[in-house]
DNA sequence: CCGTGCATGTAATTCGTTACATGATTCC
DNA sequence: GGAATCATGTAACGAATTACATGCACGG
């Protein structure tokens, strides 16, 4: 049992790998140049999290030769690490997530057509939905008793963080939406 | 110069005990049960963080003999917790930040009306709006050119990121109607 | 007397950040 | 020949997570 957590990084390093096997500079530009931007691009992340994953026997690198420069190792997932990437995405969104880690639900849905099927993707959005719907209205209800005695910046800050949860959840209805009008 | 940063968790204590003298526990409250809930309450976080704190001459904590329960320490901040609490309040908010630490932008903005007065919290939402105005359409394009080649629950999950940033755009217009009316 | 809440702490481990270091190639 | 880009790494440090440990007080 392989049963030691990747981390958030070494997940995402999992999901780019399966669309297709890359070096650990071009991950490091997917993360520079595309909304991917919450993970840093610092090599010193970056290098050490390819070797845990090929420690873990999750990823194995090729060393190519061929191109003049200087060796470059592309990595590839072997059949444990696509059992460990989909053992992550097969996870329902927890009410912690949706509370404090948005990010990482962001991050799994995103690979989740590829990897898993829609119907998955849809599976996944009823439960989001669900949890963001029970969630909402206890921030309202704080924000109602609690937000009289704030100063005007401390109520706006808490106003921002719950639109961003109704945004959220309004999202969850229309992206439903769209698998719908796929089929 | 104690120039030494106090990282993030370290300001949000900082901004907790300006507003009134607490205990470690009292702290770890607030994180459990209040929409401050992005930080950790856990003990081996909040409790080693404070001696950060007053090890630097931030706080200082004064033991409580009067109560029957186990003794207790109550921080406030020093003089010197207090000019690094308003200079990190009177930081403006960077790209940076805006694009991928939108929480510390919405926790200094909380603090600010009561540390730096109304005119600075309007002054930071003025620069909030512009930040995002600029940023928001480059999201907005890079979605538009490469969306089309990407998974639709891909795709989605980017949408919900843009959504997220415009709905931000959005408040900031609406608070700093708050502060017009409140004049 | 046992669980729950108040209250504070430490140790091991893991991980990220910052900064530094190296080396090849291409373009000007 | 020097800058920019491709490409990979390490070392020192800081900080969070998890898990454990302690101890008082109160209600049932």
């Amino acid at each position: 049992m392989t049963q030691r957590a990747v981390g958030l990084l070494g997940n995402a390093l999992l999901g780019l790998l399966y669309q297709n096997p890359s070096s650990g500079y071009a991950l490091r530009r997917v993360f520079a140049l595309t909304p991917m931007s919450v993970f840093s691009d610092s090599p010193g992340a970056i290098y050490p999290a390819l070797r845990r994953l090929a420690k873990g026997g999750l990823t194995r690198g090729r060393l190519e030769k061929s191109s003049g420069l200087r060796r470059r190792q592309v990595f590839h997932l072997t059949p444990a690490g696509i059992r460990e990437l989909k053992r992550w995405l097969a996870l329902p969104p927890s009410r912690d997530e949706v509370m404090r880690r948005t990010e990482e639900l962001s991050l799994r849905f995103a690979f989740m057509d590829q990897v898993m099927g829609k119907s998955a993707s849809v599976q996944f959005l009823q439960a989001l939905e669900r949890e963001l719907k029970a969630y909402v209205p206890s921030l309202r209800e704080y924000l109602a008793s609690a937000g009289n005695q704030m100063p005007l910046s401390a109520r706006l800050a808490v106003e921002s963080g719950v639109r961003g949860y109704e945004t959220r959840l309004q999202w969850t209805r229309e992206a439903l939406a769209a698998y719908e009008k796929k089929k």
